[in-house]
DNA sequence: GTGTGTGAAGTGGTTCACAGCG
DNA sequence: CGCTGTGAACCACTTCACACAC
């Protein structure tokens, strides 16, 4: 069955959202609570569960441990996903830091970089690689994701090479440009000045 | 007029293309060179460019350094906005060299952090606050956007004493948490676990 | 002929409303 | 009686298709 990507993302934070609620002991939710916590309308919430088979009791709710186990099986990940950050600014740092906890799902498995300084040695104890070796070891290390945090002038091209190795199916970009790739790949776009824009276009026209 | 989420986004994406455009020196440009260039389709360009006037001209296209201009317009801010970002770890610092270039739009007054090593100094140019401070600092600024770049577990009540202020009309968070806020309050959350994890749920759907 | 502007049609996602089950 | 599961209605955004201007 086909699932849309709003679906998807309400889905990961069901699943956050649930595991906290395990720690804390509660046995059962209902869809209204779920959507108080995460903003979302009840309606919404029970029609995403469904999609997966019947979990909750009428009348009752859903039990969370059990809910909670299923959203971690629909998430699961069929094996550990080798990730690279390329471009090892402030803000490739800050990424490796905020991901490189454990995590069954993923594994950062290199860094890259253009600058001399940065390529040699290990960052967070992950090995910092100059680009010039990028696809050498891409290909080594089996790449499924990369997480671009390079300049907006340096993303085309470095994705384009990226993805000339062909192990790359997904690309996570943080340059503030519309990159271009083939629909094959699965491309998601964090552009900071673009949300910020956006945000002071909204709070103008409430003004 | 109402002017729908998406458009703005895809508005602010016309913006920046044509700036280039015009830095090349390009004089005329295509509905159809903009959606390729972009990833959009030409209709969705052209019903986005006609909700502000007819800019086009038929048969010829759109005149480059015109349209620019008029998205600015469109796109430029009544008075400058004052933004403070809460939590000065990596991430926070990142965005801070991220967006602390000259801007008309913007300007970042303050930082705050609960560690006291950080508060006091000026990071980048930008004074360091203590948390204890906030409230105080937040008023005496007019702070009207806030970027939150705390831990997960403080950024509720971080983002309910910031609100409390009153200042605060928008939210930029970076926090794995789904903040619940006023609904006079704009927000956005730009999550990247939540995004990594979307990005490897497809990509096991399409193995 | 070429490319815009736009009403109409289409698509995808959300919300409603209620049947159905515990 | 309460809360889930779900078809139907609704809504928002996108795409089409074509008249119109250059």
């Amino acid at each position: 069955m086909r699932i849309a990507e709003p679906t998807v993302e309400r889905l990961v934070q069901y699943g956050r959202l649930l595991e906290s609620l395990v720690a804390k002991g509660k046995k059962v939710v209902s869809s209204k609570e779920i959507g108080d916590m995460l903003s979302f309308k009840a309606s919404q919430v029970r029609k995403d569960l469904s999609y997966f088979g019947e979990i909750g009791k009428r009348g009752v709710g859903y039990p969370v441990e059990q809910l909670s186990r299923h959203i971690g099986q629909i998430l699961a990940s069929p094996r550990q996903w080798s990730i690279g950050i390329i471009g090892v600014g402030k803000l490739g740092e800050a990424l490796l830091g905020y991901l490189s906890f454990h995590n069954e799902k993923f594994r950062i498995e290199a860094l890259f970089d253009a600058d001399c300084g940065k390529t040699g040695k290990e960052i967070q104890g992950i090995p910092c690689f100059h680009s010039d070796e990028m696809a050498v070891r891409i290909r080594e290390k089996a790449i499924d994701v990369v997480i671009l945090t390079v300049p907006a002038y340096a993303a085309q091209t470095v994705a384009d090479s990226v993805l000339k190795v062909g192990t790359v199916k997904g690309i996570l970009n943080f340059a503030p440009f519309a990159l271009t790739v083939p629909e094959d790949v699965f491309l998601i776009s964090m552009d900071i000045s673009v949300e910020l824009e956006k945000l002071l276009f909204f709070l103008k026209h409430k003004e």
